[in-house]
DNA sequence: GTGGTCTAGACCACA
DNA sequence: GTGGTCTAGACCACG
């Protein structure tokens, strides 16, 4: 799985980094129990701090995407925890989504035909051939 | 409109306000070309500085949202500009929060199903009883 | 002669104003000795405060494009004068456009083809059909 | 490369210094991928306050000249983007100067004599003394 | 150590 | 009265 980092963006490298595991753990890229770089390797390939790794590390664990063992290192949770408080995440970040859709003139038909085809990607239907 | 400022987010207050706007205006609670509050009038009300706001009001500006009328004050844009941009913003937040409903086990059905509510709750549909 | 004025610019009002009047003093479209629109009369017709239109005469005057009569109100210089301070203010603004230019990459030939087309455009060549 | 900032000129200080550093990168004074020096250590050696070489940096990064690295801070970008609309806007600025020129009965070959100067100037070449 | 964010207050330009 | 500009200082996020 590749891993792109954009020091020039306005956005945190470890929260960069944080969204494209979360990429890859739902594109099935990073299978189940498999482990994930160690930290310091991770941050040399980027070029980047080990510290920012660290804390992407930190943050997907603590929102239950992956756990960490301090022998075998970082793996892929079998499941996600704290479905109630995401769901309420996923409503917020949607509804803005949805707002600047709007707002761009964007109608209902559009926009659901965007996030399907959004999630396919996520999915990784294109990439690994369609059905599994 | 009433708009609602956490002090205590992680998310600069600044960002907090331009998406209250976003969701105001696409929620049609500030009609078109409505005038926006005056920058220290609105950091008076939320007792907040009035640079925060300027700052939101900047963004909007930059994004098209609204315009900047020197006689006028603020007001809300006849239409948000540069939708190719957009399009490709809007993929990127969706992708990321499909990704997110992946991992947490959400099937298409439910993820789609959660896009339109959102979309009906940006819209005010949910707020005005549907039609009017 | 048509005078557009944008309220939604960042330039001041008076600043857009002069420009146009100058533009509009080059291309001849405001003939020599002939009286400018009263300072009421023009603030009404582009619906803006007459102190507006008051501000931008006066640097006008200052700058030496028009006198400014108290009874025949203002109407074009003769020939503008103070050319001295001119030649550094102009050295000043063009060398700025230069560099602009070299930093996006324009050679010499192609910069002094866009300066020879200003200079022709400002003069009104187009508009009045080439020769006098 | 030295900056200087007029304190007692209308123009706001990070217009100044937006300039200057245009002037400087064209000049090649500011080479390439060389980074600036940081928002607080220009501020302290032009005795400004370090908001106001940030709002200078911001512009500069909106107009492509520079681009924000979050690991190494400010540096020259590699080239500027966004050539269409900056044509129009150099055509903008040239057509008034030679609006104003042409109020100051300069002819055309006049000008372009000056245009050519001030390119020349902005390239550096009368300070490295043409050819190397 | 660097930039980002927020607050606060003063002055001026603008309409 | 409104926004724009500049200054100043504090705290935190980031790398």
């Amino acid at each position: 799985m590749i891993i792109e980092i954009n020091t020039q963006s306005t956005s945190p490298l470890y929260e960069q980094l944080r969204d494209q595991i979360v990429l890859g753990i739902a594109a099935k890229k990073l299978a189940l129990s498999e482990p994930l770089p160690s930290v310091r390797g991770l941050a040399a390939d980027l070029g980047i701090n080990f510290h920012t790794v660290n804390k992407a590390y930190s943050m997907l664990c603590d929102e239950g995407y992956i756990v960490i063992d301090r022998r075998k290192g970082a793996m892929v949770a079998q499941t996600a925890i704290d479905s109630k408080a995401f769901l309420s995440k996923l409503s917020q970040q949607l509804s803005l989504s949805a707002a600047e859709a709007i707002c761009h003139d964007m109608n209902e038909c559009d926009f659901i035909a965007t996030c399907t085809a959004c999630y396919q990607k996520a999915k990784g239907v294109a990439d690994n051939g369609g059905s599994l």
